[in-house]
Order: C-alpha cells, then structure tokens, then sequence
DNA sequence: CAAATTTGACCGCT
DNA sequence: AGCGGTCAAATTTG
C-alpha cells in the first residue's frame, strides 16, 4: 500500500474519461467527413491506451491490497462424486470465492486473449437464451494460476461475447508476447471507448459495417465487485458455432522454446492483470485471422 | 495416448 | 427450492 498518488491518479483518470466522453460524443456528431472521423479516431485511441495503463496501474495496486487474503482456492478434497456411491464429498461451488479480486466484464466478439484457458463447465442461465462456458486458466494446476473466466454471448447481438474475467493471472503464457508489442507500437486500429453509467450493456449503434474494430471501454459500479467494463466490437467474427467458439489459440510459436523469454519491455504492468495483454493481443490475433 | 471438451450430477448460496 | 458454479466421467480431438 502507502499510494501516495492514488488520488492524483484517479482525479486525472476522471478528467481523462470526461474528455474521452466528449470525443466519443462527438464522433456521433460528425457523421460526414472522413477526415474528421479519423482525427477523433486517434483522439480516442490515445485517450484508451493512456487510461488503459492507469487503470490498470491503479487496478494492480487495489489488488496488491485486497488479494493477499486468499480464500482457500482448492483445497484438493476427496472428491468422488457420484451419489451412486454415496461416497460423495466435493467442495461444491464456493460461489463467495468469486468476490476474491474484482471482475472485468469485456464485451468481444473473439475469445482469443493470448491466454490458455481450459473449459470446465458450461450452463444455461436462467434470463439468457445462450449458455455460458467456464473457464479457467491452463496452468492452474503446473503454475497455480487463479485466472478464471465465463463466456457468455450477448443477447441482443450475437456477435458479441460477454466475458467475464475473474482473478489474476499468475503464469507467463502469453502466446505472443512480440504480437503484443507489435501491435502496442503501431496501433494504427481505431478505437472507441465511451465511460458511460449505464447499466445495461447496450451501446453499440453500429457506425458502420466496415471492417472497423472498435473498442468501448465502460466504467460501472454494480453492486457486485464489477468495476470496469470494457467493450471490443468487431464487424465480424470468424466462427459461426452456436454456442461459445473454441478459440484456435495456437501457442506453438516458439519452436526452440526461449522465443518467449520475457514479456516486460513496456507492457509489464498491462500483462500482470491480463486484460491490458487481453485487449492488445486480442487485437492483434483477430487481425491475424482476417488478413 | 495425452490433453481438451462435453455433459450431467452435485452442492453452496440466496 | 432453484439457480449458478464446479467437478469429473465420458467423449472427442490432435
């Protein structure tokens, strides 16, 4: 603890998004030039990475504060289910662990994050016409990595994956690490973010069916541990699955093996909670997949 | 054959 | 009691 520049560091960040809602206002407004769209276009984009990396600074400070108590994850019980036994003693679903650290809730239309995640459990929800898929991080069990995840398609826009991410990651597997700093160098996509305090996630007037990535970045207080919302909506998607795609992640890059040796060059902060990894390499594998 | 996914049962919380 | 989250056997995939 002992964030001297917490405060300073939120007050810029609220006078950050207040601009960033502006621009954001105004790029509804201008609706004929061009030229006009992509000036806001790269206001916005530098309003995202420069409240990207705040957030995120100040994220990874909240959690150096509230993760240290840890509930007991996985204590390995003696499961064996299966009533048919009667033998059956299982942790069940600590549905409290859940609040350990607080969610993301991202809206893309690509489950692909530079993270390997292992598929657990898949349910129907009660209000939502599609299923939502569990995930967790590969390395739980060789790395002990807390890093969980749950997909789930928007209802109104099918397109679009609602995911929610939970915990940290703790591993290094990243499947990309050059890709990321790639596309941090030059990103030349556009991006939208709006801060908006709406509840409902649904904002997306669709300017345009061009192949326009467009990233939102929502920032709501539910009375859950949800802080910030962030929105990446794609034009389309390569998958037309039903359920939740299963994403290619193809981490065999480095063939010699030493090709990942370290990902901290000038993302080390965005890597550390994921989601900063998450938006950028999410990026930039989406446009590995349409070119 | 190992790793990942599917799927239904189980279980804690509300 | 029912919902949502997790487990693990069965199945699929690479």
């Amino acid at each position: 603890m002992a964030v001297p520049n917490s405060n300073n560091s939120n007050l810029l960040l609220k006078d950050l998004l207040k601009g960033q809602k502006s621009a954001h206002r105004l790029s509804y407004l201008v609706n004929g030039s061009e030229e006009a769209k992509g000036l806001i276009g790269e206001i916005l984009d530098t309003f995202s990475v420069v409240i990207s990396s705040l957030q995120t600074s100040e994220a990874v400070k909240e959690a150096g504060l509230t993760e240290s108590a840890d509930p007991k994850i996985s204590e390995i019980s003696k499961k064996k289910r299966k009533a048919l036994d009667g033998s059956d003693q299982r942790t069940g679903s600590r549905r409290s662990v859940r609040q350990a650290s607080t969610q993301r809730v991202i809206q893309t239309n690509t489950i692909e994050d530079g993270h390997l995640w292992r598929k657990y459990g898949q349910k129907e929800i009660l209000n939502s016409k599609h299923p939502r898929g569990y995930y967790r991080c590969t390395h739980k069990f060789d790395q002990g990595c807390k890093a969980q995840k749950q997909v789930q398609r928007s209802e109104e826009d099918p397109n679009v994956l609602i995911i929610t991410y939970m915990g940290h990651h703790t591993c290094k597997s990243v499947s990309s690490p050059t890709e990321i700093i790639q596309s941090f160098s030059h990103n030349n996509r556009s991006r939208l973010i709006s801060f908006e305090s709406n509840t409902t996630i649904s904002n997306n007037n669709k300017p345009g069916q061009d192949n326009k990535v467009s990233t939102s970045v929502q920032s709501l207080k539910q009375d859950g541990e949800e802080e910030v919302l962030s929105n990446v909506t794609m034009a389309d998607w390569a998958a037309g699955s039903d359920s939740e795609p299963v994403a290619p992640i193809s981490e065999q890059g480095g063939d010699g093996g030493d090709v990942t040796s370290d990902v901290n060059c000038s993302t080390e902060d965005l890597d550390i909670w994921g989601w900063g990894a998450f938006e950028l390499s999410d990026l930039s594998s989406f446009a590995d997949l349409i070119r």
